[in-house]
DNA sequence: ACAAAGAATTAGAATTAGTCTAAATCTATA
DNA sequence: TATAGATTTAGACTAATTCTAATTCTTTGT
């Protein structure tokens, strides 16, 4: 009888993987993917963008890294998976993560106004960096 | 002496871009600029994609509609210009708008927190939509 | 250890959203 | 009515991401 095989989604942390997963955790900011590809081959000189890719999108379902998209170009990808809130400069697009619990706190108040069933809840300011004010 | 020209955009709601904001006004929904094209050229034939994405621009700008963008895509066009927060369904990607005033005040807490000096906060809930749900 | 099966990687083509460009068309006004 | 400035058009172009098909690992059974 053959073995039965449960996982639909393999699970291994291949070299490529470990590699995504290295340069997103070396930094501070939160690269794009092509950001992650150019730190990512310094490492592993063959990997493809294709496997960056790949390699994000089996990172972020095993909840090893936060995906962020906001519509200005590129996603963003984040060594944080806890949740938190975003903050994006309307003047250089600097990204910066902060948390905010009472945001969390509304989910109940949120899923009542839009009769959704509440996964998660996150709130994003729009402004002006601190290094923007001051230039 | 030359007539003195103070504004730099102009704000001419032109056929077209009447056509697009129509468009918006008419639908509940929260439609790309993609549908919005296909939408227009019923009333308007001849128009471009390009003054599509001009006209965007330009009600953007004159505060007529109101641009989501998450990142799943294309952006969205709202005619609800108020703030307002947003829910989306993780299941059909539906896209529903709400106002939660609790959110709106925590601006000042999120400025505290992320240093920025703040335009706006935006809060996004993640779920099932009731539609889903059911099925 | 070896072959077969399944998974992951690779390179490049394809797709999609959106912007840019240059020529043509409008429009207001002197 | 000529003209200058603004707008529209069609299509080329760009950037981000996904898809595809061939190749290269990895397991695992024998």
């Amino acid at each position: 009888m053959a073995q039965v095989k449960e996982n639909k989604t393999e699970d291994k942390l291949t070299r490529q993987r470990d590699a995504v997963l290295q340069v997103i955790r070396a930094r501070e900011d939160h690269p794009t993917a092509n950001e992650i590809f150019q730190a990512a081959r310094e490492h592993l000189p063959t990997i493809s963008y294709a496997t960056v890719y790949n390699s994000l999108r089996f990172l972020r379902e095993a909840g090893l890294v936060h995906e962020i998209k906001f519509g200005d170009g590129a996603s963003r990808y984040d060594r944080e998976t806890d949740r938190h809130d975003h903050a994006i400069c309307n003047e250089c697009g600097k990204l910066v993560d902060f948390d905010l619990p009472q945001a969390a706190d509304l989910i109940q108040a949120a899923a009542r106004k839009s009769k959704f069933q509440a996964a998660s809840v996150h709130l994003t300011l729009r402004g002006i960096c601190p290094d923007c004010r001051k230039a």
